[in-house]
DNA sequence: TTTTCCTCCCAAAGCGCTTTGGATATCCCT
DNA sequence: AGGGATATCCAAAGCGCTTTGGGAGGAAAA
């Protein structure tokens, strides 16, 4: 059924090389001929080998990244977003994804198999931690990667995409001061994520620069959750001297949260105040709670898209783009922050 | 860096023959040479090139999937969770994924695309409507295949794993009979797809046989996110003669709607009983919620694991497996459902 | 007219693997 | 000792594509 390269050079009474040549785009082909050959592409449905071209050409196509799998992890909400972000920029371009499902012990074990396998042109990397071993091991494979999100106190010196975490959660924070918030808490992302430590690292910063320090007890690290936001403003609640403000690190975090305050009886943007970290999660959207959250924004979504084009110019040479990105998230006011409430 | 086979058979002072039926578990190599094999490869960290051994052999030890990508086209909470259950059973095996965005119009063409590539072993389909063209095309292909879901109207010989929607949902109902609920609202999946029609059928035919009809006005069709369960059940309440008992095609929309009866000052499994799908999602647990769920129970993880299982099987020819399963759903029952209040 | 230069096309050599079809040596049996 | 198994190994032919290194023929330059 399926024909070949072979075939549709016989068919057409031309040799494979001009044939290949007319579809590649290549200049010296008569433009006639050219023609005739798009034409019975057209008629027999001709689609090239993958599989040949890539061990001709060295090149695939695609995109590689490893999915981990283990019985106990959980598929992450925003993973979805993402992904459809980079889809969207790589569908323009005719590249696939090669996921590789690998227990996160053989992550590198997999990286490596993956770029020998020859399947992908070019790696991609998230879930940054700190000092991530997983940056040396890419930069050892002779191959074009991007890391969504940034190490800590690894080197410098690794093609990445974040966002100014630190900056989003400084501006936050020092919007809440100014509100005359004084007690404010935090829940936020695992703890040995990356962007976690950041975000906790501009909330402190905020704090200090007005004589405050980060409570400990106000500070919790989960999954993030609508079940761990929950439980987490529910213990704050409790407390002897709860907070009268929380930044959430994720919209997901924020809708368990604004449910533990509503059960308390408790008026969002009056009794406490709310920041969500806001990725444009189109299941989730902050103006939309009861009370429209305020947040800090940044689409993953266009995050994955700028990923896919940086990826598929470093593979086809088109183009150059800066090699580090940190883009900035947008402070957006909604009715969920409020002035403290007076003792 | 890289070795190859060549040099690897050349080190060994041995054909490329004898190598490669060393690696490939051929009987006539003897054992001394097949450890010695072994031993370079491990030495020289020898990975063989995919696109090669495809090439020869046909086989890419992959799944190929498309994923719809458009500018409206939302990201997908449940689909994370699905792929992590094929990556958890694809990764024993040593396959991979391909995904392959594009645009919904052309996600026939992309299939027979990603057919002809040769990238792929076998295709996975999802998201079934009534009378779905996919089906037939996928049958044309050649290539195995399994389908997530069932079709409407279509032939029925194809390979499928799905869930028996209709009996969840007719079970739910009953129970909701029993406890004396007369008036039943249903917040649903999106009305194309064919999930949807037979929950909505299996909850049709419970009240049918008590006598009762499906209220047009109770019935909400929309994407399944937080903010369309919320709408949805703030609409039911508002209605005049408002429902006593919901039945949630999610828990993410179960999320949304707790949210509003909690706003309206009812109390959920007493002023209303709710009753949700649950595709045990680690996100959100219907056992956790403040009133826990009552619920029709299947998980999609697993049934992401059966379907790699059975498509790898069918690749590698191991094994035989049903060709059609139909899983049923517990029916779970917690605090969210209690008799019917008096009027 | 001869020479040079394009234009347009082709044959053939890989890319790195698997697999067919022997070869060679050893061993057992009659 | 001769013949047939048996155990091991190898050379070479692809798989379907790209790309190198020409080559024929006509047009432009000398």
């Amino acid at each position: 059924m399926a024909v070949n390269l072979k075939q549709l050079a016989e068919l057409l009474g031309l040799s494979q090389t001009t044939v290949s040549r007319a579809l590649n785009g290549f200049p010296e082909v008569n433009a006639e001929t050219r023609q005739r050959v798009l034409q019975a592409v057209r008629e027999t449905g001709y689609r090239p080998n993958r599989a040949a071209q890539r061990l001709a050409t060295g090149r695939a196509y695609s995109i590689g990244m490893v999915m981990p799998i283990a019985a106990g992890i959980d598929s992450d909400v925003h993973f979805g977003e993402f992904l459809a972000g980079l889809g969207e920029e790589a569908v323009k371009h005719d590249f696939h994804f090669v996921l590789n499902p690998s227990a996160p012990e053989d992550e590198e074990a997999t990286f490596q198999r993956l770029a020998a396998s020859g399947n992908v042109d070019a790696l991609f990397l998230a879930y940054m931690r700190a000092n991530d071993p997983r940056i040396a091991m890419l930069k050892s494979l002779s191959m074009p990667f991007v890391v969504h999100g940034r190490s800590i106190g690894e080197t410098r010196d690794y093609p990445f995409l974040d966002i100014d975490n630190t900056g989003a959660f400084y501006d936050a924070t020092r919007l809440l001061i100014q509100l005359g918030h004084q007690r404010i808490a935090l829940i936020n992302g695992p703890d040995y994520l990356s962007f976690s430590i950041r975000r906790r690292k501009g909330m402190a910063k905020a704090l200090a620069e007005h004589g405050l320090n980060i409570d400990e007890a106000l500070v919790h690290h989960s999954l993030m959750t609508d079940e761990h936001g929950y439980r987490s403003m529910q213990r704050f609640l409790q407390q002897p001297d709860a907070p009268t403000a929380v930044l959430c690190s994720s919209t997901v975090l924020a809708l368990g949260a604004v449910r533990a305050v509503n059960q308390a009886g408790m008026a969002i943007g009056r009794d406490i105040s709310l920041i969500a970290h806001d990725d444009v999660l189109p299941m989730l959207k902050p103006e939309n709670f009861s009370v429209p959250l305020t947040t800090t924004r940044s689409s993953l979504r266009a995050a994955g898209g700028r990923i896919a084009t940086r990826l598929i110019a470093g593979i086809l040479k088109s183009g150059a783009f800066p090699d580090q990105e940190l883009w900035r998230a947008e402070l957006i006011v909604r009715a969920s922050t409020g002035p403290a409430p007076q003792k």
